[in-house]
DNA sequence: GTCTATAGGTAGATAGAC
DNA sequence: GTCTATCTACCTATAGAC
């Protein structure tokens, strides 16, 4: 009985922290760290403001509850790049994936892209560490690639810095794709005609074979 | 002597006006709209808060004009591609003079890359619609040079935005693309090798010519 | 765990003397 | 045109009853 009561109590910890998270990342992401206001938080997770400082001992500490989460998320995205595959498959597999994750992670996009903007004030060292790492070792297998033949000299860090850069652009700056395509709001089909786009380039340039 | 005095004034007017803009860019590129005191950008530029006051209404006028200012100089980056000259040294042209502005002006660069990310809040429709016209003209010119053969058929807008996104990524997410290149600061010679990954991949890609 | 009320501090904007 | 003093509003964070 009292087993059944902690349960129920932490239940409700994990459904309220987890609503706040969500909240502040849609108003984060919208309004930034400073434009925020608890508040609205509150608001939108349906508690009263009081609670959200009951589970987060501040404004800093949701979002970097927030920051830390989507670093982790992220690893996913980048898993088709290992030595055993193909060059052109990698990529493809790279970039469609990634587009994807955005796509569908716009907001949490946003709200990262907007820190590192504004200096990475709250990006943990250890979370830039990770995703340092992670660089390293796509780079290894890409200059690996290179070595074997299987790919043109490339300086693989700054090739990653490009696909990254196009990848993130659809979501983190809408406002300018949609007028750049012309369209009031992106659809996946649009993402489907970026993936092919940057893929095309990438692999094979735009210069006639001739 | 009334000329003299007046002319004089104007001059006043002007340089404290300038400075005020100055200040702006610096912090509000570092802070973002609602992070940014007035205080701190009277403090920048010398001038009492009151006087801030005196030259601009509110903080969103400083911020809009800012804006507004740098849309208009991003047109002289984007010159090089024109119907008449080749599609191989027009894309060089153009992501030399990108990478050259952004890095030289990577303020700016943020400040707007921070006004798109949360929404075009304070973005003019005539300067949207002024971007998009741009990028109608560098379209045509593309599709131009497809008909003609001198180019692999490809979307010109994604490709535009392709090339905008790497271009911009370099001084926008800075701590990013040091933690890539592992340096701990981008210097001129980063830009340069930057310009010539993406020039080389965009113009021949990265399979091996077989 | 929940919530009302409020303390405490800060920042945008203005009044008014010089 | 310049600048000090200040008004007003708002927001983070907490106290303390339930």
């Amino acid at each position: 009985m009292a087993r059944t009561a902690r349960d129920q109590e932490e239940r409700i910890r994990e459904r309220n922290r987890r609503l706040i998270l969500k909240a502040g990342i849609d108003v984060f992401s919208r309004k930034g760290f400073d434009g925020t206001r608890i508040a609205e938080i509150a608001e939108k997770s349906g508690l009263p403001k009081a609670n959200v400082y009951y589970y987060f001992s501040s404004k800093e500490e949701i979002y970097t509850a927030i920051v830390a989460h989507l670093i982790e998320s992220w690893d996913d995205a980048l898993k088709p790049i290992t030595a055993e595959s193909e060059p052109a498959d990698a990529f493809r597999n790279y970039v469609r994936a990634k587009l994807e994750y955005t796509r569908r992670n716009a907001a949490e996009s946003r709200l990262f892209a907007s820190e590192i903007i504004h200096g990475a004030r709250f990006l943990k060292k250890k979370d830039r560490e990770h995703m340092r790492q992670v660089t390293d070792r796509h780079v290894e297998v890409v200059d690996g690639w290179i070595a074997a033949g299987k790919m043109m000299p490339t300086d693989a860090r700054h090739l990653f810095i490009m696909l990254w850069a196009a990848t993130q652009f659809y979501s983190d700056f809408e406002p300018l794709a949609c007028d750049a395509l012309r369209k009031s709001r992106l659809k996946a089909e649009d993402y489907e005609k970026a993936a092919e786009t940057v893929i095309e380039t990438l692999l094979c340039g735009i210069l006639p074979k001739a």
